[in-house]
DNA sequence: GGCCAGGTGTAAA
DNA sequence: TTTACACATGGC
């Protein structure tokens, strides 16, 4: 009998696998932070990030971001990889957020994830996670953590979509549209955690 | 030394 | 629509 969505989501809640986490799981949540950290941790690994970021302290708001040239933020982000398209997506996207909304803030209020989705460097996952962790919309992230988790329960999906909707749909009946967004940041957060510590343990693979 | 990580864009079948 | 490949560093 496949389990459902909730009943993973109360399995993780009960290991208190946040304990030694943010609030909000991902490091300093409803900062602009979040979208650079969204696009540096594309198939990398969250280590490698807060190299970068580190090397990026004093530009990690919108409007000091804007001011980085593409050859400085290439060297600033290259701990991360990739750092030939991630420097001018990055800059690409933060223009055109100040262009588009003016400021950080009214882009929080404001952007859609077809907004996002237009953006050179930002998929489905992407999207998710500046919608979630930046925004603090009710948008569920699905990454390869979550595919590894959700497999081991013998769900296997094609499309991102399809994960998406397994998770949000059936979570949704069970909390309100107030708590939903910390249930999501929560749920994939724990997923995240729980992924992590096993790998430990237990090797897969 | 080889494999892989909190993906995405592009080109070709 | 699906598959294949480039992109790059650092940890194990």
């Amino acid at each position: 009998m496949q389990k459902s969505a909730y009943e993973i989501y109360n399995e993780l809640e009960k290991l208190d696998l946040l304990k030694d986490s943010p609030k909000f799981w991902w490091p300093n949540a409803g900062t602009f932070e979040v979208v650079v950290g969204a696009v540096l941790t594309q198939n990398t690994t969250w280590r490698n990030v807060e190299k970068s970021l580190k090397n990026l302290e004093g530009f990690l708001a919108l409007d000091a971001f804007v001011t980085l040239h593409e050859d400085v933020l290439k060297i600033k982000i290259k701990p991360s990889g990739f750092y030939n398209q991630k420097a001018p997506r990055l800059l690409q996207l933060s223009h055109n957020i100040k262009d588009t909304f003016g400021t950080f803030e009214n882009f929080q209020k404001s952007v859609s994830r077809d907004w996002l989705l237009e953006q050179k460097g930002i998929g489905e996952e992407s999207a998710d996670a500046i919608l979630c962790y930046a925004c603090f919309r009710p948008e569920m992230v699905v990454d390869s953590y979550t595919k590894r988790v959700l497999k081991e329960y013998g769900i296997v999906f094609r499309r991102y979509s399809e994960y998406k909707y397994f998770l949000e749909s059936d979570l949704k009946k069970h909390f309100s549209q107030e708590a939903l967004f910390f249930a999501f940041a929560k749920f994939h957060g724990m997923i995240v955690e729980y992924s992590k510590k096993k790998s430990v343990l237990k090797p897969l693979h």
